[in-house]
DNA sequence: GTTCCATTTGCTTGCGTCAAGCAAGTATAT
DNA sequence: ATATACTTGCTTGACGCAAGCAAATGGAAC
């Protein structure tokens, strides 16, 4: 085998599909961001990736497609960090713990979020594709809130049970809401830092007392 | 002057305006609540409405204008039925009052207040027109809120003052959470109330006791 | 094991379709 | 008659498809 040139390595069908993944990645959440959904074009996409004005439409077929896409892959990457982030605990630690990861993952910002969130709540629509993918991340979150209060639920006595379906409704609701505030007023750091605090406060209140529905 | 023909009598200009914009925004909001925003094309409003393919071009300007012109004129509606709603209330009740507002208004459902939260969360990207009459109206929400909340602050010891922007800022994201939920599960009406139903419960909490921060 | 060719896969370019938006024209009220 | 409501013709640009080129892969012959 040949030294690889130094121009350009010789690469496998797969690193190819990669890198052009990735950047097309980034160049979407950059244009999204900065231009939101509807201003962002597939032509534009392909060519801040270094491609051409065709690819991006041809690897996803269409704009949902690529929007599809960009869900998929940042919220997997969120996804992994909040499991990680809440292993092992359950209950009102688990909680605390997930409030804070997406407190962090909002200040830290690396504009995938913000494109994230924009896509979803462009998703409101009815008949979007990508509303699936989302629906499908926030019924996955409620379940993981059902579950830790369910855990909780185990060491608390008979008459004390917690309804975990309507804190988990409560707790997915909220978050929504503080995402929404966070899309809209990005520089609130103040007031996002509040929210997510009196989240925390709220669902201690929930968690700590014997409240039924 | 000839009698008026039967089927069309004579109008005025202000009436013939005023009805060809009543008709385009039923059908805008037809439009978007069946097919989203996106699919939404002014050809099809002016058409649905009774007119050529050109009028909604021509009297809103723009997409983003009809668009506009939709969220402005529900906004007022609703806007009017909530200082209908909270005349002469304050502090707790006023919330209570508003909150059920909100919660009768979502059920009611005559599809505008559909198409006016799904407008309202597609213009969480940058750069929409709509997105400052959305902001007007949630900051309009939160003033009033804040408004109640100082106006029981006056009712109060001088060391139980209660943070009016924080409690406005966390009915503010709850509202728009329950909206979301509203949308994305439009037949979960257990669901619906019973987030309304905590709301009003951790409003009281706040309301009541003397919490800080 | 190396060389060569068939096939697949990654990517680009050209074209048809359709919505947005504008400008010029027609109809209706004043 | 004149201003205003509305319609029609046209341009621009994005989407999405299909045809084509280039690079990578799998095997067979040597």
């Amino acid at each position: 085998m040949p030294p690889a040139p130094a121009g350009r390595p010789r690469q496998t069908h797969a690193e190819r599909t990669d890198r052009s993944d990735r950047r097309m990645l980034d160049a979407a959440v950059e244009l999204i961001v900065a231009h939101g959904p509807e201003k962002t074009t597939l032509k534009d996409v392909g060519e801040r990736a270094g491609y051409s004005r065709g690819l991006a439409g041809y690897r996803f077929g269409s704009k949902q497609g690529l929007f599809e896409f960009v869900v998929r892959s940042v919220g997997e990457q969120w996804l992994q960090q909040l499991t990680a982030a809440t292993a092992g605990k359950t209950g009102l630690a688990a909680m605390h713990a997930a409030i804070h990861t997406h407190y962090r993952f909002l200040l830290a910002d690396g504009q995938h979020m913000r494109a994230f969130y924009i896509l979803w709540f462009s998703s409101a629509g009815p008949e979007s594709d990508t509303k699936n993918i989302v629906l499908g991340i926030d019924a996955r979150r409620r379940d993981d809130v059902a579950t830790w209060v369910n855990a909780a639920n185990r060491t608390r006595a008979a008459d004390q049970q917690l309804d975990a379906h309507a804190i988990a409704g409560q707790f997915g609701a909220s978050i929504i809401g503080i995402a929404y505030h966070w899309l809209a007023h990005p520089d609130d750091h103040a007031g996002i830092k509040q929210l997510h605090d009196q989240l925390v406060h709220t669902m201690t209140l929930y968690m700590t007392q014997g409240h039924s529905a």
